[in-house]
DNA sequence: AATAGACCTTCCAGCTGCTGGAAGGTCAAC
DNA sequence: GTTGACCTTCCAGCAGCTGGAAGGTCTATT
C-alpha cells in the first residue's frame, strides 16, 4: 500500500506518517522504486497512533503504548498507569482553564465595550493604580 | 534599570524579556556600555505582558492589547472583542478536554490493571475487532 | 512514443514561545 | 588585579508537525 492509501485508511496526513517514521515509530517496507509499502499491520499501528494522539497522549507516550500494544506479554497495569497519569494531567489542565475562564469572564462582564477608552480589562492587565 | 532588575520587577525571566524585544514588543534604551536600560514605563509594559500571557493570550494578541494599552484614544469595544474571542476559545478547549477526560476515564475504569495482558485501553486504541 | 498530471521521494525551513549554553565584555568589591 | 556577578550576542533545540522545492515514477490518454 502506498502512503496515500495509508493516509486515507489511518486518517493521518502523509506528512505526519513520514514524520512518525523519521522519529522511529514505525518502519514500513519499501518497494523496488523506493516507495513506502504499508502492510495491514502498519495501518493498524497508524490508526492506533492516530487514536492515542487524539486522546491527548504525547508522541512519547504513544511510543510506549505502541510497544505495549505490540507486546503480547504486557501487563494491563502498565497501560493503566500511563492512562491514569494522563487523566491527572488533563484534570489539571481543565482546572487551570476554568480558573482562567472565570477571570476573563469577570473582566469581560465589567467592560462597557463602547467607544470610550475606559476599559477595566486593560486596567486589570496593567495592574492596580496604573493608567500609564 | 538593568535587565536583571526588570526581570525581578516584571516577573519575567531575562531571556524572555530579550525575546520580547527580538520580536518587537518593546524597545528599551541602551546605556553607553550597551546594556539595556529599562524605564518605569518599560516595566509597566513588561508586567502588562506578563499578566496577559498568563491569562492565556497569545503573543500576537498581547501585541494588540499592548498597543491598545498605549493608545489613549482606544475604544473599550476593541479590547472587549479580543477578550471575548479568547473566552470562546477557552470554552472550546475546556469542552474538548472534558470530552477527552470522559473517554479516558471510561477506559481506565474498565481496565483491571493487573498482571494480565487483557487491556480494554489498548483494545480501544486499536479499534474494534483488532487484536493485532 | 510522448506527454500530462497525480503520485512518490528527500531535504530544508518555519511555526509558537521560549530556554539553554557558549564565548566574551563590564562592573563593583575586596 | 582578580574574583564573581552581571551583561552582551548568537546559535541550537524543545514538540509535533507543516509547507515547499526539486526531482523521480507511474498511469492514462493522445
Amino acid at each position: 500500500m502506498n502512503i496515500g492509501i495509508a493516509s486515507e485508511k489511518s486518517g493521518l496526513p502523509s506528512k505526519t506518517i513520514r514524520y512518525y517514521e523519521d522519529i522511529g515509530l514505525l518502519r514500513p517496507a519499501r518497494t523496488d522504486n523506493g516507495y513506502r509499502d504499508y502492510s495491514v499491520a502498519d495501518i493498524h499501528r497508524l490508526r492506533f497512533l492516530q487514536r492515542s494522539r487524539s486522546l491527548g497522549f504525547s508522541v512519547d507516550e504513544c511510543r510506549q503504548l505502541l510497544s505495549l500494544y505490540q507486546d503480547k506479554d504486557r501487563e494491563s497495569a502498565d497501560v493503566k498507569s500511563i492512562a491514569e497519569a494522563k487523566l491527572v494531567e488533563i484534570d489539571r489542565k481543565i482546572a487551570e482553564l476554568v480558573g482562567l475562564r472565570g477571570l476573563l469572564h469577570h473582566l469581560v462582564e465589567h467592560c462597557q465595550g463602547d467607544e470610550r477608552p475606559d476599559c477595566p480589562i486593560i486596567d486589570e492587565l496593567a495592574g492596580e493604580g496604573m493608567v500609564q
